[in-house]
DNA sequence: TAAGTGATGCAT
DNA sequence: TGCATCACTTAA
């Protein structure tokens, strides 16, 4: 045959997905979190939308310490307050970004932080923005997956359902096959935080190779 | 296991 | 204004 299997890079470019209602992110963003197991993370680039399945969440909730909106609205979460269906991005320890997605009705800060992705589509685009050796490295955490998309400040509020935002959380048409390749659905306690530890609100897929290191170890 | 990094937010 | 903290990652 004149042609191998085509390269990740090739079949990377996929026409975009449904993107989710801004509906899906009303409810609490307890219940939101493990819904969100399986659905696309997209970044628009030249050449088509990079990102991937979705397999590791974290929940945090208005009246929960660990929560950035958990005091009041400041510059810095605001988005949280805003309405669902938006990003709330933030810099952290003086290098990364860290991506959630907001939930809840407006003016309950709510998000779910998105911990790890599958680089299922535009594997060559992620790279080049975030060069590893190993693909399991490229989006195993949540500001690895930041770097990799190019996830930056800019995409703090934009609206996670409209594609002209160029950040979008798709819908996922065979989620139920991923999901069940990738089972079982874990919940157990957060990573990182100092407060409210013990509360069940990490949610990721057992059977990913790509949840981040932290959660792997634990 | 620890250092790096700088914005953030609370205390002064 | 100052300073401890921080939803992390990488190099050892």
């Amino acid at each position: 045959m004149k042609h191998s299997e085509p390269s990740p890079s090739e079949i990377s470019a996929p026409s975009l997905p449904s993107p989710l209602a801004s509906s899906f992110y009303e409810p609490s963003a307890e219940v939101v979190a493990p819904k969100l197991l399986g659905h696309f993370l997209l970044r628009k680039t030249p050449r088509g939308w990079a990102g991937g399945e979705i397999v590791e969440a974290e929940a945090y909730l208005a009246n929960d310490p660990a929560c950035h909106g958990f005091r009041r609205e400041t510059a810095r979460n605001r988005s949280m307050y805003g309405p669902p269906g938006r990003a709330y991005v933030y810099f952290i320890y003086g290098n990364y970004f860290c991506f959630n997605a907001v939930c809840a009705p407006k003016g309950v800060a709510e998000a779910v932080l998105v911990r790890a992705i599958e680089p299922t589509f535009g594997e060559d685009w992620m790279r080049a923005n975030r060069p590893v050796d190993e693909a399991r490295e490229l989006t195993s955490g949540p500001a690895k997956l930041c770097l990799a998309l190019d996830i930056t400040r800019p995409f703090d509020g934009v609206d996670l359902g409209d594609p002209r935002s160029g950040l979008v959380i798709a819908q996922n048409p065979n989620i139920k096959t991923f999901r069940k390749s990738r089972a079982p659905v874990v919940t157990t306690t957060r990573i990182g935080i100092g407060v409210a530890e013990h509360l069940p609100l990490r949610f990721y897929l057992g059977g990913s190779h790509f949840i981040s290191k932290r959660a792997r170890k634990l």
